[in-house]
DNA sequence: TGTAAAATGTTGCAAATGCAACATTTGTTA
DNA sequence: TAACAAATGTTGCATTTGCAACATTTTACA
């Protein structure tokens, strides 16, 4: 994952966030940070901790969107940051920078050294959100449970180069992830290793084809 | 739609495309563009004409990904062109520019006119693609077909302003967005009618609650 | 404008899946 | 380390859905 302030130093990093009029708050756990967002567009790193963007049906089913950690970035360019019935909670205590997205693009920025790195770094990290996004589509528009699982297996052996791997999250956040319930999810885990096509060990996976 | 040269006169859009090392290639229609791109990374633009990326699964069924038109934009960084299962197809005579994304943040077109410009339409577009993949995932997230497709008539509202739209495109491509079966789609737009829920004219929809 | 292609509408049926309701194991933290 | 929370495994059952196989209407274009 990049990191927005990638391959520049800690001087210009200072004066890159002075120019982009960059905040810091610093979160508790458990609370909602988009409660007390403003209405300006932003770009958001998170420095340290956790955060979770969760959205509550109609019918009070709540699913977790996204999960960003430490270094990771969200925005309101990129997400609907003033909908209802989505918030984003810190898991742990969070602290978070906000730059201003319109000063991004000011005459100052723009002659500060390490301008050029900041800007391929942001481009690189949208594009990687972007990319991500697909792969989940990938697996969402997948009819079955078993192609929706062989499909992120596939992601996961494409990303690691390897047949076995570990999945990085468990198997309740998994079912979550391909939008299927999870004990279903459960059920055709044990079938495609009665037909061969896997092994399991724990979250350890190895595909056998 | 945000266009990758908006806001910037023909005179500096020519420099442009000349600092990104621009190729434009025309088309006929029916032609698979991706069998003969090259491994630099690029950013395209669809000057005229359409394009639809389609994958095809092992068992043999073709979905449509993607449709980008007239002025929209794709490239390598956001989507896994060297991938078999993928192709794209030009739906008519279509014209593409190609630019080479390493030539994004050489050091001279930083120092050309319009280069801010520029650089804030990609990231406008960039964002925009985000956003599009995080709508089209919140409506596959929903596990039936009547909550996708009220996912989608409040995507429309909320885009329109209106509770009666016209959907852009046919049942047929809906079904596809929404990743179900047009048979059973159909089936669930009339049992909305019978709940009173939705009223239909054609692609005319409006929403009664 | 005639004809082929695409889109739309309908229905029976088998298969897949969500849901609920558990038992059991693993992990966390006061 | 005891107690609680979270994750995991299992199964019956009702519901939803994909799929196939049509008929009919609309659209595209030669």
């Amino acid at each position: 994952m990049t990191n927005l302030f990638e391959n520049i130093n800690e001087q210009n990093i200072r004066k890159i966030k002075r120019f982009l009029r960059a905040t810091t708050t610093t979160y508790p756990k458990g609370v909602n940070i988009l409660s007390n967002v403003n209405q300006d567009d932003f770009i958001a790193i998170v420095d340290l901790g956790s955060i979770q963007f969760e959205s509550t049906d109609y019918n009070g089913n709540k699913s977790i969107i996204e999960t960003i950690n430490q270094g990771g970035t969200f925005g309101s360019l990129t997400f609907p940051i003033n909908n209802e019935e989505v918030s984003c909670i810190t898991k742990e205590i969070t602290q978070i920078t906000y730059i201003e997205y319109d000063s991004i693009t000011n005459d100052e920025i723009s002659k500060t050294d390490s301008y050029i790195i900041f800007i391929k770094n942001l481009i690189k990290i949208l594009s990687d959100q972007v990319n991500e996004k697909n792969n989940r589509i990938e697996i969402l528009t997948k009819k079955t449970t078993r192609d929706k699982l062989l499909e992120y297996f596939k992601q996961q052996v494409s990303e690691r180069g390897s047949k076995t791997f570990t999945i990085p999250i468990s198997f309740t956040e998994l079912a979550n992830h391909l939008s299927v319930d999870r004990s279903a999810m459960t059920r055709e885990l044990s079938y495609l290793k009665d037909d061969g096509i896997i092994k399991t060990n724990g979250r350890k996976i190895t595909l056998l084809y």
